[in-house]
RNA sequence: GUCCCCGUAGCUUAACGGAUAAAGCAACGGUCUUCUAAACCGUAGAGUGCUGGUUCGAUUCCAGCCGGGGACGCCA
């Protein structure tokens, strides 16, 4: 199915063409939603932008458009006459039959009228990426969430996707953890709490080596043991990494987030000496120093900035391991595009790799997504080291504690055994979309109240229309079945059935710039929409052909909300 | 010092270069004998950090400044 712009622009796009002197082939000559209802439903700004480049009246040059318009056919379908207004904008209001139509062909379609992708990609996406041995915080939040809808948009609109989540499972850290491990563990602990304890004896060894230097020399050596293949170190290494994913598989199966792969930085290693070596052959890197550094003469900003491959003691790094993931990513799994969904603070190292891919001969694109920076009370980044953050796992807890305190007030007549499954979903609902409605670039202090707010724009919001719907079903006492003719006829009819049209050009959107807060705004809009109809127009009590279109509606904006919000990642549940 | 991101009502946020800057929270006043009041309606509240520039039109693009966050060779 065709997005309304795209259908109206196409027929501007004819008007344009039948002007005694057509705008170029590379013209672009958008139709967007109306900013205003006073304006009508869609708004076109192309008499402004031509009017400009050939320095005439825009007004006069819109009337010519407008007139060419009205000899459209196939617009006359859609729309009433285009008015001209303001400065030299063209309206368009829809037929209500034309939308009459429409809503009844979204009943009839599976993807509720989003476009496929016309060139399906391969899509790479790196998201969430946690250190092992340490318990995913609030922090972790954004690249998690962010990652996974991005993941589940592009996968609706008909991409291949990989979710790849790349774990750091090989760093420093180990050094410090197994030292901890052979000098501080509590066995009867780690039976308990395994990665508490793993948490615990970390932070022992970190302390030590920071006031005794024979703690810290021992920490680099049990760091070299274990890169040199030592049994024992190994050992202990596999033991800590199948404690830590024991306890990310069951946050991410909590958090409803899947991943393809989750090829931690380990899995890379013994691609990093081959893959070093091959790149001082090409002359791509080089000795500098002591290290291996690949130099980017021929880009101003990185002129001074090299990457370095390989450290001076000959351990390799972060760098070095992304270039190798890079190519797995490219030659293996054929990725056409590679999105990372990573914090604004490595923006320096993603223009490294991008350019040092580029030397490589790789081609792909290779977008890095930043976001802004989730704060803690001093207004400080929060860091995994830092100690204060909170646990994701606590804030998933509470979030379910306020649910469920408010369900008790609230919905007494809930049964009881639906009560926890409910409050596990507005409270995972609730968090999800703090998160994912707003702009992924503002930095913002944690606080619980935001995070954990239920009221106006919130998804419990978007919640409650569902259930509203799903309650006005359940009283119908029939299945729903889709009408012969959808007749729309009270302006809340109308302008919810306008807005259900719009699902289709609000999913692209999300991808179109990495922003899934385009989607919650307009799933915020849709619900706002559907109460001021629910108000408005009873539906059980209608009759007829009115209370068959108010049930199309009804199930129409159930399929919108149910779909828009999976692809958030936030489930609905049937009472709440 | 160089570079990157951010700066919008009291608070938290929204707004492909477009029309009178849009919401939520908090405040105040109304709506449950009528499909779930986690809702709805109404009142009040900013002219988008500051100064310039480009444009018919700037919250949006450009320059400088101020404020906040971050990055700048052997952490990841």
């Amino acid at each position: 199915m065709v997005p309304l712009p795209s259908l109206l622009s196409a027929a501007l796009r004819r008007a344009l063409d039948a002007l005694p002197e057509p705008p170029p082939a590379d013209f672009s000559a958008p139709v967007t939603a109306a900013a205003d209802p006073r304006f009508g439903d869609y708004q076109a700004n192309a008499a402004m932008a031509l009017a400009k480049a050939r320095k005439v009246n825009p007004r006069a040059l819109a009337g010519e458009i407008v007139e060419k318009l009205k000899g459209d056919a196939e617009l006359a379908r859609i729309s009433a006459e285009p008015t001209i207004a303001g400065p030299g904008f063209i309206n368009f209001t829809l037929k209500p039959e034309f939308l009459a139509a429409r809503t009844r062909a979204l009943l009839d379609d599976t993807k509720l009228g989003v476009p496929t992708a016309e060139k399906p990609e391969t899509v790479v996406i790196d998201f969430s990426s946690p250190n092992i041995a340490k318990p995913m915080h609030v922090g972790h939040l954004r690249s998690t969430l962010i990652g996974d809808c991005l993941a589940r948009v592009a996968r609706f609109l008909g991409h291949k996707v990989i979710a790849d989540n790349h774990l750091g499972d090989w760093g420093t850290q180990f050094g410090k953890v197994i030292y901890g491990w052979k000098n501080s563990l509590d066995r009867t602990r780690l039976a308990a709490g395994p990665l508490a304890e793993l948490v615990r004896i970390y932070q022992v060894a970190n302390t030590a080596a920071e006031t005794d230097p024979a703690a810290a020399d021992g920490c680099r050596a049990e760091l070299a043991k274990l890169q040199s293949g030592d049994p024992e170190n190994v050992g202990i290494w596999r033991e800590c990494v199948r404690i830590s994913c024991e306890d990310l598989d069951r946050i991410y199966a909590r958090l409803g987030v899947h991943f393809d792969f989750q090829l931690g930085e380990s899995h890379f290693n013994p691609r990093l000496a081959p893959l070093v070596g091959e790149l001082i052959g090409k002359g791509i890197a080089r000795e500098s120093d002591g290290a291996i550094c690949i130099f980017f003469p021929d880009n101003p900003k990185l002129a001074e900035k090299p990457a370095i491959i390989r450290k001076r003691d000959g351990a390799f790094n972060y760098a070095t391991t992304d270039l190798a993931t890079l190519e797995l990513r490219v030659n293996d799994w054929g990725g056409t595009k590679l999105w990372y969904v990573v914090g604004a603070p490595q923006a320096l190292h993603f223009e490294q790799i991008n350019a040092a891919a580029r030397q490589m001969g790789i081609r792909v694109p290779i977008t890095h997504i930043t976001f802004g920076s989730i704060l803690g009370e001093d207004r400080k980044i929060m860091r995994t080291r830092s100690g204060e953050n909170v646990a994701l796992r606590d804030l998933l807890d509470e979030a379910e504690t306020r649910a469920a305190a408010i369900i008790t007030e609230r919905s007494p007549d809930l049964p009881e055994g639906d009560r926890a499954e409910t409050a596990r979903i507005i409270g995972l609902g609730a968090v999800k979309y703090a998160e994912l409605s707003q702009h992924r670039l503002t930095d913002y202090v944690f606080a619980w109240d935001r995070m954990l707010s239920f009221q106006g724009n919130t998804a419990p919001y978007l919640q409650n229309a569902y259930v509203r719907i799903r309650s006005i079903f359940r009283r119908s006492g029939a299945e729903f079945r889709a009408p012969e003719r959808v007749v729309l006829q009270e302006p809340a009819e109308l302008a919810l059935a306008k807005k259900l049209a719009q699902f289709a050009e609000s999913v692209p959107a999300v991808i179109d710039d990495f922003r899934p807060n385009l989607l919650a705004h307009y799933l915020y809009e849709l619900s706002d929409v559907f109460h001021g109809f629910y108000e408005a127009c009873p539906v059980l009590k209608s009759e007829g052909a009115t209370r068959d279109t108010r049930l199309a509606l009804c199930e129409l904006t159930a399929r919108v909300l149910r779909t828009g919000l999976d692809l958030l990642g936030i489930a609905v549940p049937e009472r709440m």
